[in-house]
DNA sequence: AACGGAGATTGACGGCTGTCGATATTGACG
DNA sequence: CGTCAATATCGACAGCCGTCAATCTCCGTT
């Protein structure tokens, strides 16, 4: 068969091109995926806000029960993911139990989701 | 009851203390979490990093299929997800659609995350 | 007009998630 | 040591989510 013969000009200009650069490995997303889950939640994000909005970046979890309006075994849910995830800090103190956000933790997160989702390639 | 007999030095000092900056409201929170959630997929990460790396940050379906090693009609459905939340758009040329990253939509989410959530009160 | 391929939609299913009530645990106090 | 208050844990339940196979729609080609 002829090289020129070929289907190629009829062909309406192959779509896939694979890519410029490197994507997100399976692993890292992941992981990432992983925090985002554990932010990707209003009662979450509301006691993130509210630890966040106290003095030291600490707070009571008597201080977070009426403000969310939540149960108090749904609030402790919530802190207990929050925590798993790396987000805040649990401790506890006499009968209270405080919670802190984790310094830096959070620039982690929009760090790696910059690194990777910028549509740098123009 | 004299003033210095108060049982505040027996009481462990109460947790209590309301908060020193407001929280992000409720209705930011539904928000911020809705596209929070659209991106706390493993899936859904490597799409949107796959579609970053392609030049102009501009994908074709048949491009992202392969990579991520999902079948066609799961692709299609999280890049719906995606399109919903706002983070890429669809334009379909022809025969092929073409999914590209809006420009600072991740941008917006990573300031929302930053203006609510950073421990701003020492 | 019929064919073929790209991609969206539908229906189904197992697993995860948010929520609560009830209960267990733990530390302070009398 | 018994009681009380603050949290954590457990069990259950409804609803959402990720995934796929099957099907539909649309467009370009023959």
């Amino acid at each position: 068969m002829p090289l020129d013969l070929l289907p190629v000009s009829t062909a309406p200009a192959a779509c896939c091109t694979p890519a410029t650069s490197p994507a997100i490995t399976e692993q890292d997303a992941v992981q990432l995926a992983r925090t985002l889950k554990a932010l990707a939640d209003p009662a979450r994000l509301r006691l993130l806000s509210l630890i966040a909005a106290h003095d030291g970046a600490e707070a009571c979890v008597c201080d977070l029960i009426e403000p969310v309006g939540l149960s108090q075994p749904t609030v402790s849910h919530h802190l207990k993911v929050l925590t798993d995830a790396g987000l805040i800090t649990r401790d506890k103190r006499g009968v209270w139990a405080y919670f802190a956000l984790v310094p830096g933790a959070l620039e982690s997160v929009t760090t790696h989701l910059g690194a990777h989702l910028t549509g740098s390639a123009a």
